[in-house]
DNA sequence: ATAAACTTTCAGTAACTATTGAAAGTTTAG
DNA sequence: CTAAACTTTCAATAGTTACTGAAAGTTTAT
């Protein structure tokens, strides 16, 4: 297999892959790119090797910055700024968890500790409403845990971590 | 709080929450509805709970079957089919991380396997290329291995098991 | 067989999300 | 200050995904 087909085939497949992550797909090509450039690239590299307009890489170039998995660098010299991406895949990872944990997870948590306060009046319905409400308050508490744990930790710390947190 | 909001809410915050697990919204609704209610739904019951069409209902509740986190209840001497949904929460989330690492970590690792065999030419390029690609396909690996223990686990044995793999 | 009770499909449409590209804004050098 | 080099914004549009509801299909009881 040629380079260029490779690159091409992973790109496509991170994109995928960021995707279900919660990146959009083109944040998540950029940011493939990015990984596997050896030096950082400008928003015109980037316009240019995956075909899309300066509007659609400013924005998500900006989004990536914003989930600081992609860094400014300043060229001295130079008035163009350039960007370079998060190589380790463990940071990676842990930003990624700390992002979802923040949008995804915390909301609902506010909410069961919310609805948990709903008034039981002894029908059935509302018993079974509280239990659930219990037990999902409980997973989303412990998953809470785990990712921030995991967005805090080092690599080798984190695993020999879970087992406590979780007894 | 009363009852019925209480019941919306979470609802809603359940159907955001599912959606960002990889469901769509209306399939996360529909789950949730069946987790909190005493006896199983018919979709008539659904279309009504939700205010969702026939077609839309049904196609969910398809989804959520072929999922394997909802099941068809017959009750006897009745035409009409019933659902209910697993109420574990553990088994749940057990089932999502099988379903999603079948649809996508699985295909990655088949592009991080095939792109791996790349020509080394010696250049700068390709050498960050392969590494990068020999870390990524390190990092997907474990994660395949977690998704799959985790997806075959009792919750204790998990946690205890977490550790010896991945070390 | 046939009719009632129910489930599934699917073409059309609505709602949402991503993308473009040109214009406006900003920064720096001289 | 002005012009050039660059970045950001945003209204228009393209593309995607979800939803509707009526029609077709299926099953069961008689």
């Amino acid at each position: 297999m040629k380079y260029k087909e490779a690159k091409e085939e992973l790109i496509q497949a991170w994109g995928n892959l960021g995707y279900s992550w919660g990146l959009n797909k083109t944040m998540a090509q950029i940011h493939a790119l990015l990984m596997i450039s050896t030096k950082p690239l400008s928003t015109e590299d980037i316009m240019e090797e995956l075909n899309i307009s300066r509007g659609n890489a400013n924005m998500n170039i900006r989004a990536l910055l914003d989930w600081q998995i992609v860094f400014r660098i300043s060229v001295p010299g130079e008035r163009k700024e350039y960007f370079k991406s998060e190589k380790d895949i463990w940071a990676l990872a842990r930003q990624v968890a700390q992002e979802r944990r923040k949008r995804e997870l915390e909301p609902i948590l506010k909410v069961l500790r919310s609805v948990n306060e709903v008034q039981t009046d002894g029908t059935d319905e509302t018993k079974e409403f509280k239990k659930m409400v219990k037990e999902l308050k409980n997973f989303a508490e412990k998953s809470d845990n785990l990712l921030d744990a995991f967005g805090k930790s080092e690599e080798n710390w984190f695993w020999s971590t879970v087992l406590r947190m979780f007894k």
